[in-house]
RNA sequence: AGGCCCGUAGCUCAGUUGGUUAGAGCGCUACCUUGACACGGUAGAGGUCUGGGGUUCGAGUCCCCACGGGCCUACCA
């Protein structure tokens, strides 16, 4: 049967296939009842109208990977998919959809409005989804959740109520900080800071019944209309005759009381301080003390409003130009000073942020935070990297309680009603018929919703059917892992800590991997609103979704944020052509050696590739003793690498493994034995070929499981062997007795690879016709190197590309040839006079130098008595050792310097 | 204001408790279209680890200072 194998890899032509086949077959159904270790991890759930973008492609793929490899190293293994409702950004697109097709989406009114929503949601909610699919993230689809189907609805519902009768929730009067864009108040992690460049404003405020005046300074001129007292520390004895006397607001012609309050720093502006309770924290805070009215002058889409005068209807920027100007216009502006200073912006809109009194939900976080912060502490739940650990206890330790309400249409309705009468609050699971208190059936429920985070912070237990005690709750929580980014360790994680454990008496999971953010090449984090994102969805296309993936795993060092750029994508793309390729030798050669007779099922089927490595007439052959080895050391570093989320250290060993060892090498090296004669040999060299190759696929599935996929079809299967990724990873060291052990032998052939290399060396530096076979002389004094050297002669003279390799005990003659030595052996081929001996002259100058240093050194430290007496024995025998070493290949050096010196004198 | 991180080859980055001539990919140089692969092969050049000081037998790795870059937290008008 000839086998039609494409000379490149395509990914275009195979990704899709098996991604369809991987979702029909429900191949990574879970199976709540089935036996065996754990491993559960839940998805962060994307935004359900997003797309894919090159956060989430690196997030699930260090996600896949570890789910993937996991799996196969036998755990009961469910990656729960799902999405999340987004409030804020959700609504957000659907208002300009709508606006787009000039509908005002007041005029809608509510209900129509969240139709419309969730007609989008069925529209495009579905994407991201889909793409997770094409992509090939191993899901159990069969359990997708939605932060607001009814389902979860229900269990938000439920927390809510548990909380608010604890006492934990309530709602207050409070200054939260206002999105006069997004029309929401928001909580304080949603507010970015920034330094800007700003001003101070220094304004005079006539002193009632005299003819002083008190100047204030502030940064924000347009929130004076709404000043209800002047403040001034009560130290201060430039203005202590003034306290308990009125202030003349400007403008608004407002009589103000001149209070004393400690708050006021008297170094700080002019030391006294103008009091707007409604617009500023602090003021907020002085006003409760001094019981000040709270005059808010604004509307909630940050125009002055009624309470402003002569304002109202403006804009607050153009407000500030123009009462700037007015009370320079009245002689009341003393001054203008330059003042940096850290203003708070909308994550979203990037508007800046108003503090505004307002009525809002709140939930206490402190008596949550405690015992989220002792898991942490104990290690119960271990944060990667430990430098985030910190990040997250100083955080929890400074807690502030979290603004739960949210102006929008979209999202968690609030589950409180109020009785019209007497503002009864009912906080209810069910849609109550009557007020709590007064039976009142004129109830009214709070229009707002819940912040988006309070969903998705039950997401590891909502998911797994909280709060019935279902199989999945059972068997799957608390969940194993974490994946999601650094940026929101506060957001998400720190809230998915405090409310598992509240609400399950249990971590949410044993630990946290926190992701880097991927860059741009200028450092900055990408965005797709900035156009400065690469599309994930384009360059998958292009390069192949599995090298895509390989290439972000082989940067994700823990800690550090990643560059991507093409360059890197086509180098992981060219990886996966060598492993297509590698596969490609492998069956256009087999149809060569099926022509004998022998079938593929003889030489791979999956009991003859589990026995491997084989035996030619009871000896392993050198190579494959070696490769099974590097195998083995591949394998142990991959584990114990992925065990500890250091995706690039198992990326770069399987790399280094299939294209160094198993390609450069094995696969060079046995090629004669593939089609020997003695068809007893070639058995032999097909069957370990197949294995090694059937296990090198196994380890790298994780990481390219398309290319793998594919690949692994091509061996022969066990009946209902559904995918390689439902087979068994390979094991990092022997299971039974009998099983292969990398023994000493290996080192034959590195001492192989090793005169290979020096003998094309010679060739690249006498410039030799690369076809051109020559002769090549070897020496050692050691018996046992010269019989490994005559043992291998064929492979050596194959791959050096040599006519003939002569092994001697006798030392080499030194003049007329190029040599390379090592403190083993030397190898030597005798050069034409034409040679041009410049070149080798440098080159041994330089390394005669690099030798001596380090020879040095070494006599240095190994002379040195504290130096002997405090080091460890391994450090100073090895050392010893490479002394010894490099004594022999230095004196070698110099005899070769000082020949060739001759040798260039004709 | 407080805290954290980074500065290693032309570029992007590894380098786990301090220990023998500091690694990778890309790029570069030379040669090679050899029957798996030019998305390839072979060989090679290239850093003394931002600077200064210290601890140590020994420092890219630990400490201090400086310079440069980034991030997070924070109610100074």
């Amino acid at each position: 049967m000839a086998r039609e194998i494409a000379k490149t890899y395509e990914p275009q032509q195979i990704e899709p296939r098996w991604a369809e086949y991987w979702v029909k077959e429900e191949l990574y159904k879970a199976d709540a009842n089935a036996p065996g270790p754990v491993f559960s991890i839940v998805i962060p759930p994307p935004n359900v109208t997003g797309s894919l973008h090159i956060g989430h492609m690196l997030e699930h793929t260090e996600i896949d990977i570890l789910t993937r490899w996991h799996r196969m190293m036998g755990y009961n293994t469910l990656y729960l998919p799902g999405t999340d409702h987004a409030g804020i950004s959700t609504q957000r697109v659907v208002v300009k959809h709508l606006m787009d097709q000039g509908i005002d989406y007041h005029k809608l009114g509510r209900e129509e409005f969240e139709k419309q929503v969730w007609k989008w949601k069925a529209e495009a909610g579905s994407q991201i989804t889909q793409q997770m699919r094409a992509i090939g993230e191993s899901c159990d689809w069969s359990r997708e959740k939605f932060t607001l189907s009814p389902e979860m609805s229900r269990v938000v519902r439920e927390v809510f109520v548990r909380l608010y009768e604890e006492g934990l929730i309530y709602r207050e009067n409070r200054l939260v900080n206002w999105c006069p864009v997004c029309l929401t108040v928001l909580s304080d992690l949603e507010v970015a800071h920034e330094e800007r460049q700003g001003h101070l404003w220094h304004i005079k405020y006539p002193v009632a019944g005299t003819k002083e005046f008190l100047v204030v300074a502030t940064t924000r001129p347009e929130t004076m209309l709404g000043d209800t007292a002047v403040a001034v520390n009560p130290k201060d004895e430039r203005y202590a005759h003034l306290v308990g006397k009125k202030a003349l607001l400007p403008l608004m012609n407002r009589e103000i009381p001149i209070i004393a309050d400690e708050m006021v720093d008297r170094e700080f502006g002019t030391g006294a301080v103008k009091i707007t309770p409604a617009h500023d924290p602090n003021d907020f805070e002085v006003g409760r003390r001094h019981k000040l009215a709270e005059i808010d002058v604004m509307t909630d889409d940050g125009k002055m409003n009624a309470a402003a005068g002569a304002y109202a209807g403006i804009d607050r920027f153009e407000a500030r130009k123009k009462i700037v100007e007015d009370l320079k216009a009245l002689g009341l502006l003393e001054k203008i000073t330059e003042h940096t200073n850290a203003i708070g912006l909308c994550e979203r809109s990037n508007t800046i942020v108003e503090p505004r009194a307002s009525t809002q939900w709140f939930c206490t976080m402190k008596p949550l935070a405690e015992p989220a912060i002792a898991v942490v502490e104990r290690g119960e739940i271990q944060i990667v990297p430990e430098n985030r650990r910190q990040e997250y206890l100083n955080w929890m330790r400074n807690i502030r309680d979290w603004t739960l309400s949210r102006q929008l249409w979209w999202g968690h309705r609030i589950p409180a009603w109020y009785c019209k009468e007497n503002k009864h609050i009912t906080v209810a699971r069910e849609t109550p018929a009557k007020c709590g208190t007064c039976r009142s059936a004129n109830l009214e429920q709070d229009p707002d919703v819940l912040d988006t985070w309070f969903s998705s912070g039950l997401w590891p237990f909502s998911t797994l059917g909280w709060p019935e005690n279902t199989a999945d709750f059972k068997t799957y929580y608390p969940t194993t892992l974490l994946i999601t980014g650094y940026d929101i360790l506060f957001f998400w994680v720190a809230r998915m800590i405090m409310l598992g454990i509240h609400f399950t008496g249990k971590i949410a999971f044993h630990a946290v991997y926190l992701h880097s953010l991927v860059r741009t090449g200028s450092g900055e984090k990408m965005s797709k609103t900035k156009g400065t994102g690469l599309d994930p969805v384009a360059l998958n296309q292009q390069y192949g979704t599995d090298a895509m993936r390989f290439c972000l795993a082989s940067m994700a060092a823990p800690g550090t944020d990643i560059v991507l750029s093409e360059d890197k994508l086509a180098s992981a793309r060219n990886f996966a052509n060598k492993i297509w390729n590698a596969a490609r030798f492998l069956f256009v050669n087999l149809d060569k050696f099926e022509a004998g007779g022998t079938k593929l099922e003889e030489l791979a089927a999956p009991e003859v590739r589990a026995k491997a490595p084989y035996a030619y007439r009871s000896i392993l052959p050198l190579a494959d003793e070696w490769l099974f080895g590097r195998l083995m050391a591949t394998t142990s570093v991959m584990n114990t690498a992925l065990a500890n989320y250091r995706f690039h250290e198992a990326a770069q060993v399987i790399y280094q493994f299939f294209w160094g060892d198993f390609c450069d090498w094995y696969i060079e090296w046995i090629k004669p034995e593939l089609q020997n004669s003695d068809r007893e040999r070639a058995v032999v060299a097909w069957k370990n070929l197949f294995a090694a190759f059937d296990r090198a696929l196994r380890l790298l599935h994780p990481f390219m499981p398309f290319l793998t996929e594919e690949l692994w079809h091509q061996l022969p299967q066990r009946l209902g062997d559904k995918s390689i990724a439902l087979n068994e990873s390979p094991q990092d060291r022997p299971k039974h007795n009998g099983d292969f052990i990398a023994g000493e032998r290996a080192n034959e052939f590195t001492r192989v690879q090793e005169v290979i290399t020096h003998v094309r060396n010679i060739r690249a530096e006498l410039k030799l016709d690369p076809r051109k076979k020559v002769a090549a002389e070897v020496y050692s004094s050691y018996k046992d190197i010269r019989e490994q050297f005559a043992r291998n002669l064929d492979g050596i003279l194959r791959l050096a590309i040599l006519s003939d390799l002569s092994v001697s005990a006798d030392r080499l003659p030194q003049e007329g040839g190029a040599v390379r030595s090592t403190s083993l052996f030397d190898v030597r081929i005798a050069y034409s006079d034409a040679v041009d001996l410049r070149a080798e002259k440098a080159r041994l100058k330089k390394e005669n130098e690099g030798l001596q240093k380090a020879i040095a050194s070494k006599e240095r430290q190994l002379g040195d008595e504290t130096f002997r007496s405090r080091a460890p024995e391994k450090i100073i025998r090895g050392m010893e050792a490479t002394l010894a070493e490099q004594r022999i290949e230095l004196h070698k050096l110099q005899d070769r310097l000082s020949q060739l010196e001759k040798d260039s004198q004709f």
